[in-house]
DNA sequence: GAGTCTATCGCAACACGTTGCAATAAGCAT
DNA sequence: ATGCTTATTGCAACGTGTTGCGATAGACTC
């Protein structure tokens, strides 16, 4: 996806909510809706706050981070934090999904909803805990690295 | 546990540790383990800086801060993050424990290591992946805040 | 189009952690 | 005790996020 194209249909959900709330639809949402559209997959605050930069070199962090905020309260956007603690964003695509993080070669994979099932189910049996998958963030060893350990 | 008081099976360890890697005992390690150990429970690193600083005004973040990492090292402490992605810290107790995270009522329980196995088999069955129990550190609803909600 | 209301913005300051570097001091040898 | 080596410290600056506040500018009414 290029940059500087706008999503059309997500643009439209987002002007529709705003309104009901009595808020405003602004240009540098629209910028970072469109950075955040364009990072497929994953991209920390940072890096969005310098995307969004470079197409409007006087937008500030805050207005990133609050609009980011905003996304995520509207459910069109989900951070997660990673091993480190820093924050990882996306929008919300397909479906919700957790992250696995291996501290052996420093893959980072995806777990989605139907791989994630037993795990929550695990974790509700286990503590009555119903836990939220977008949050689940997992940090250990994957299968190719804990092999090289035996070995 | 008293402020000020020594734990003295732990210093001596850390010492020994410390001699065989070619590194050094001082009194700012003296101090932040006994804060560590002081701090029954969990605290994050500001607090931990704060009561640090108050036995040693001259202690600065970076040096509590490398000490932890230190701990860490030599499998004396753990830390984990947040929700918020702020740093916890905790000396390696008795076992290995997760956490766990209330978005509805904010309640922090532990997941001790029989609670979680049956977790940590349903990740490794979906995954692959062997987790780490000490970062393993869940956001959801409470047993008591799902009733609620449905209530 | 002009005026009003107030959400949003940019700025500046703060909080939490991290890192590079020069000064200090721990531990060892003599 | 003295000197040497180098791990550790404190400082200062940076990176990532957050917050308060006055200025700006959407959106709505007339």
């Amino acid at each position: 996806m290029a940059k500087g194209q706008t999503n059309k249909g997500l643009t439209e959900r987002l002007q529709a909510a705003l309104k009901e709330r009595g808020q405003r639809w602004t240009e540098q949402r629209q910028i970072i809706v469109d950075v955040l559209a364009a990072s497929d997959g994953h991209a920390t605050g940072a890096e969005l706050v310098e995307r969004v930069r470079q197409d409007d070199p006087s937008a500030t962090p805050s207005t990133v981070y609050r609009t980011l905020d905003l996304l995520e309260e509207l459910g069109l956007a989900r951070h997660h934090h990673g091993p480190d603690g820093r924050e990882t964003y996306h929008l919300e695509e397909t479906t919700e999904h957790g992250h696995l993080h291996c501290r052996g070669c420093g893959a980072e994979q995806e777990l989605d909803a139907a791989a994630a099932a037993p795990i929550l189910k695990a974790i509700t049996g286990a503590t009555g805990f119903s836990a939220d998958l977008d949050h689940l963030s997992l940090q250990g060893l994957c299968a190719a690295c804990r092999a090289d350990q035996k070995g």
